[in-house]
DNA sequence: GGCTGCCCATACAATTTGTTTGGGCAGTGA
DNA sequence: TCACTGCCCAAACAAATTGTATGGGCAGCC
């Protein structure tokens, strides 16, 4: 798979012909035929309809431009990056996912309080891989995340120290309208909307994993809404747009209350750690890990 | 560039060794080497140093791994979406700020569900800055955000279509014991801890340019925690850990409830805007956003 | 009917990439 | 200090991939 073969598709799409493109890339038209074939090879289907004297592009190649754009763009940025790194960046500094930072971490941040009073957070929020990120490079000397129970845990050097908060798990909840909809065994119709993760996010690849209904694009009939962002998954699912599975401690108060209906009962629950890493070598890092992982 | 070294390069962070990089990879070491190598030459910089016997992986592609296994996973994504199209499905990638996620977006998917029974929704959650290049480079086809009232809106080309969905604005709230330290008149001592945005935070700026109290750490005698993740600092107001400033369509239920208090007859409030903005190409992006925008 | 444009198959040339083999260095233990 | 092991590399050659040139067939147009 020839990162070209994107630069030759994208250039197909805007020509149209064949024989203007392998003009444009600077190969002959056989040539340019064959990277288009390889590319179809790869992808496990044809992406033109060859006619004698034409081509007729195919709609799924069409409505995914933007998407090959955006991935050679990223491509591109993702170069620029390497190339151009910079290494440099009494106040403890977090990469969190956001889910634990929405759940967890404000009894987290009570707890840090009453050991040391004076103690202050600079929080980065973002997806887990950014979080991963972020701490590697050492712009955080700790991270926050939410693991699958049992799964390993990230690597790190011999300076880091894996602790545990304490557990949380996934729980499949419905509401407004929605909670109308449970049938009296606690099911629902198969194509009940979803508010799924994406199956690269964290929680997605946790539901993913386990086949979990209506937990991610594969595993729902009816997917109205895909974000990674579990906050806005909660407000959406308040709303009845559809099922979302939540972290419990993030749910919990409005499955109290009535305005959640969970549906562990039926569709099981996804346990998870919440996971506290730090960076041994800085002290603060080290005490408050102390305070909260066990 | 063969998008087989993107493997070959995370096989090689996972192993740290060229020789069992290689036997995982099913290639010899030195075909292994030069594939590196090939990676190298396309990046125009050195990512690893070669000892005699052992090698040193540069920062630089240290801190890339997490956007390296994106662009992988993306890839793959793509393959998939091309090779299973569906023509009937249709739907509507939005680059959207976290706080209209929670806030504002579970009403607007009612209001365009109810037009577009069909309609699906891809979110992506972001800072401004990364919604912005999101939406710039084609990711999506729709960027929701909050724009301070009056401001001068986001500069676009001509294809892209400014609406705006409703109004709301930040106001400053305390929650949990906190809201016993309120005096008669509405105002809190000047060292109450405060949970504050980053100043160069979208919702930062804002409080910032306005001298709000409480609203970044310029204005907080004592920040306890700095975050621009609006929901997370919604939690942590009611636990009482600080004042906090949250978009009111974001706290409403709760200062209706009283586990808030409003201190913006004292303190003030910021006016903000909804502002959605489409890729007027895009027409499903164009029709939604007939219907949310005003 | 003749002409043009456009895509393809085939044979061959050129380039790229994998394997094998031998070499050098660093670290460890006796 | 010496022998051994692990690990990366250079060089030569083999195998695979990809580009070029050429001839062919079809559709559309005048």
């Amino acid at each position: 798979m020839d990162m070209q073969w994107l630069d030759d598709v994208l250039t197909l799409l805007e020509e149209g012909n064949m024989t203007r493109a392998a003009d444009r890339r600077n190969i002959t038209q056989p040539a340019f035929s064959r990277r288009i074939r390889s590319f179809e090879d790869w992808l496990g289907t044809d992406i033109i309809e060859r006619k004698t004297n034409r081509i007729d592009i195919h709609p799924a190649l069409l409505s995914n431009e933007a998407e090959i754009r955006a991935l050679v763009s990223r491509l591109r940025e993702l170069r620029t990056k390497i190339a151009h790194y910079d290494p440099n960046a009494s106040t403890i500094a977090i990469a969190a996912q956001h889910a634990p930072m929405s759940s967890t971490f404000p009894d987290m941040a009570l707890r840090a309080k009453s050991v040391f009073p004076q103690i202050r957070f600079r929080m980065r929020p973002g997806n887990l891989s950014d979080c991963v990120t972020l701490f590697l490079r050492g712009d955080t000397s700790m991270l926050l995340c939410y693991e699958a129970e049992g799964a390993v845990p990230l690597q790190f050097g011999p300076d880091v120290v894996r602790g545990r908060w304490g557990n949380d798990y996934l729980v499949p909840v419905v509401g407004g309208a929605l909670r109308y909809a449970i049938h009296d065994t606690d099911t629902l119709p198969d194509d009940t909307p979803a508010i799924v993760y994406p199956e690269d996010s964290s929680f997605g690849q946790m539901l993913h994993r386990h086949a979990r209904p209506f937990g991610t694009q594969a595993f729902s009939a009816n997917p109205v809404c895909e974000t990674a962002f579990s906050s806005g998954i909660r407000e959406l699912t308040l709303k009845g747009l559809g099922v979302g599975w939540l972290p419990f401690s993030m749910a919990y108060r409005e499955i109290e209350s009535g305005a959640l209906v969970s549906l562990a009962n039926r569709l099981g629950k996804e346990p998870m750690e919440v996971a506290v890493y730090a960076d041994s070598t800085v002290e603060a890092a080290a005490a408050v890990q102390a305070v909260w992982a066990k």
